[in-house]
DNA sequence: TCAAACAGGACCACAGTGGTCCCATTTGGA
DNA sequence: TCCAAATGGGACCACTGTGGTCCTGTTTGA
């Protein structure tokens, strides 16, 4: 199913954090910052580091530090170092035939048009927007849309 | 993940399957056409049924035909029918706080607008796009993009 | 030297997917 | 009227991936 995966999510949450505040932060005073478990947010920070998206510094007074601009982050960029590639169908990640009925399958070129699309919808958001936006922010009842 | 499901991928391959030929199709019919397993096949024809996206006709001469015309279709109408709304995170889903961190959370607005962004990607490819198109379409080594 | 903190990985429960199978109901044609 | 063909509904199961937990090894600044 179409879903962003729970420690993506927590991953947003962290990241858009660590942009507000100081440079290295260890993980548990992320967890404190954020209220992510500190098991998960220390296997989050793992998952980034190497993503590229935060460096990690080891030691008495370690901790992670964003490794770039929070504008240079966008969603797309979180959710591949989370999650892997961005990729809709397994026949649009490289080169596996997975599915059994790919000579037949109508859905062969679109697939990967549609990944891409995605994949722009999620590039054209930064964590630099997400970091900016009130945390209070009123809901509107979400329609799944 | 964001990953289409398989049986996502079938329907869309059975429907495009027959907007190109007769109307009424048995499950069996439609599995030899399709090269989907026939149990496969019923399973979801009953859900696309569900969905509206197809009608069937009981007994001894029945079957499924389609209830829209293909361009009425959309990618994403055959994506709901098999998969249910989609909604890329719980908290897009309606109303409910699944997270657990529902206040502090960033997103709070930006999933909401991510979801829409590619809901109307895939509200943007109709079945008779994908049913007009060649079969053997040559692969570009799909890069996950 | 030592404590703080990351690195790496294993383990487990649970949820969802994909596939299989069975029984009940409907209905057109003989 | 009967029966075979075909759908409707649902249960079951194995497998995979997710989310969470926990442990050991390594690094490094004070």
């Amino acid at each position: 199913m179409i879903r962003i995966n729970r420690l993506t999510d927590y991953a947003v949450v962290v990241l858009a954090e660590m942009s507000r505040g100081s440079d290295v932060r260890t993980v548990s005073r992320i967890s404190a910052d954020t209220g992510v478990p500190l098991p998960t947010v220390a296997k989050l920070m793992k998952a980034l580091a190497h993503g590229g998206l935060v460096v990690s510094h080891r030691g008495a007074a370690g901790g992670y530090s964003l490794n770039r601009n929070a504008a240079a982050i966008s969603v797309a960029d979180i959710i591949e170092a989370v999650e892997g590639p961005i990729a809709i169908t397994a026949c649009v990640d490289d080169a596996d035939d997975q599915c059994g009925i790919e000579q037949l399958c109508p859905m062969h070129g679109h697939w990967s048009r549609i990944n891409q699309a995605i994949r722009r919808s999620l590039d054209g958001i930064s964590l630099a927007e997400i970091a900016a936006m009130p945390v209070f922010e009123p809901v509107a009842a979400g329609q799944p849309i």
